[in-house]
DNA sequence: CTACCAAATTGGTCAGACCACTCTGGTCCC
DNA sequence: GGGACCAGAGTGGTCTGACCAATTTGGTAG
């Protein structure tokens, strides 16, 4: 990995968890070289990358911390990655901003798109009918019906934010991976509600079956996140240690 | 102004236009660096730029044009920015975008936040009261008031999303400043609507208002475009040169 | 205590070089 | 004729070292 990376990443970290306060002075480009024993032109390329990430703000003179609410979309991966696990009230924020453009994205197909691009997106449904098929399986199928909804909606902006965090999250919940569980059972019901709704284009009929997806996307991280704590408890870890 | 910000946007906006096809390879730093007249750094860090903004695809052996849909959310500046107005259709789609999260912030805020947070919030919805304000004050007024709603949401993604956004929109719809006109007579009526049902947390009303801004929004740039363009047809410009 | 100035420090830019890898075009063998 | 192979040219990645303009800083004179 590029040394510039490794430096960004350090850096990035350092200030997420709010090792330097919101305007201090960040340490010069000659002495994080030093620091990183790097070539002053990696330091740069790292601080480049963190101006990019809108958490620093460089000007002549000196790089300072900018405001988490200034910073770039791109920041939602490194917030996921300073714990050990991503924070459960941030990962509900994603999900409900996920959630809101997902609807805007169905409304938007269902108001424009033609007959057939909404059949198209009916065949992103049915395999969500199966109530026995493997989490990986369901989780992939449920990614290829947001793309779908996504590319049908015809609205490029929402595509970006959408793939953009729904990037940066993927990567980042694959910690909690093994103890994911998903209510095939549920999604199978709501699954056929859905299939229904876009066939006859009913608008009421959409928005709570993708109000029902987002109350089991909740309720499914959120279990991820008890199993996992529950499963690394001080006495649980030294229970496994024998 | 750097000049590797220069080389960028000349790049960004060639790859915008079209003029190199997805996949394409760009040309190499080395060539580019003696096209711009510029040092092989300065193109390095523009290509770093253009990677950031997901336009290119840079790897050893070339750096290679990527599909818009994989692009960052920092493109949309450079796409209203590559004709001599914005493109209608896109402004529609960030008009979507930016009220699907208005309203999530809104219904966020409304369920979470407390009252003395939506008393905050109250205040600022009465300057909208005003019929008489001038353009830009209410517009700033608008923008404050969606500052707020984001900051009462507490939902640090949407924050981040709509403030990337909104500075690119602002940015780049300048051009239609003086043909932007505002009906604050009808944004009155529901500032009053949306300031009763803030008071009594009341759901289906404050749905009901911010549907109602979003169409007073969408008429209102439409209307700009309408009137820019009737300003700027060969007759009437031949008739203001004269 | 303030206003001011000069030195040190900072980021910005440039030039030139080397390396590892990729890509290209030609050659050789089947 | 076609496919596998291989060397050389080209590419991005990295590093060194230097200079510049601007800011920051610290001390000094009023």
């Amino acid at each position: 990995m590029g040394k510039h990376i490794e430096i960004a990443d350090s850096l990035a970290r350092d200030i997420l968890v709010g090792q330097y306060r919101i305007g201090e002075r960040l340490p010069s480009e000659r002495d994080l070289a030093a620091r990183f024993d790097a070539n002053r032109g990696a330091v740069r390329e790292a601080m480049k990358r963190l101006e990019q990430l809108g958490i620093a703000d460089i000007q002549p003179g000196g790089a300072r911390v900018a405001p988490l609410k200034e910073a770039s979309l791109d920041v939602i991966g490194h917030l996921l990655a300073v714990g050990e696990l991503p924070d459960r009230k941030l990962v509900d924020q994603i999900l409900e901003v996920i959630d809101a453009l997902v609807r805007l994205a169905v409304e938007s197909a269902l108001a424009n798109a033609s007959d057939e691009a909404i059949e198209e997106l009916r065949i992103y449904v049915t395999p969500l009918f199966d109530q026995d098929m493997a989490q990986d399986v369901h989780m992939e199928a449920q990614v290829a019906l947001m793309g779908a909804i996504m590319a049908a909606s015809d609205n490029l902006i929402c595509q970006i934010i959408a793939r953009s965090v729904l990037l940066q999250f993927g990567t980042r919940m694959a910690a909690l991976h093994e103890y994911w569980q998903i209510d095939t059972r549920a999604h199978a019901t709501y699954a056929r509600q859905l299939d229904r709704a876009l066939a006859t284009r009913d608008h009421d009929a959409i928005r709570t079956v993708f109000v029902a997806f987002a109350r089991l996307s909740h309720d499914s991280v959120m279990r991820a996140f008890t199993s996992y704590e529950a499963a690394h408890t001080p006495a649980a870890q030294t229970e496994a240690a024998l």
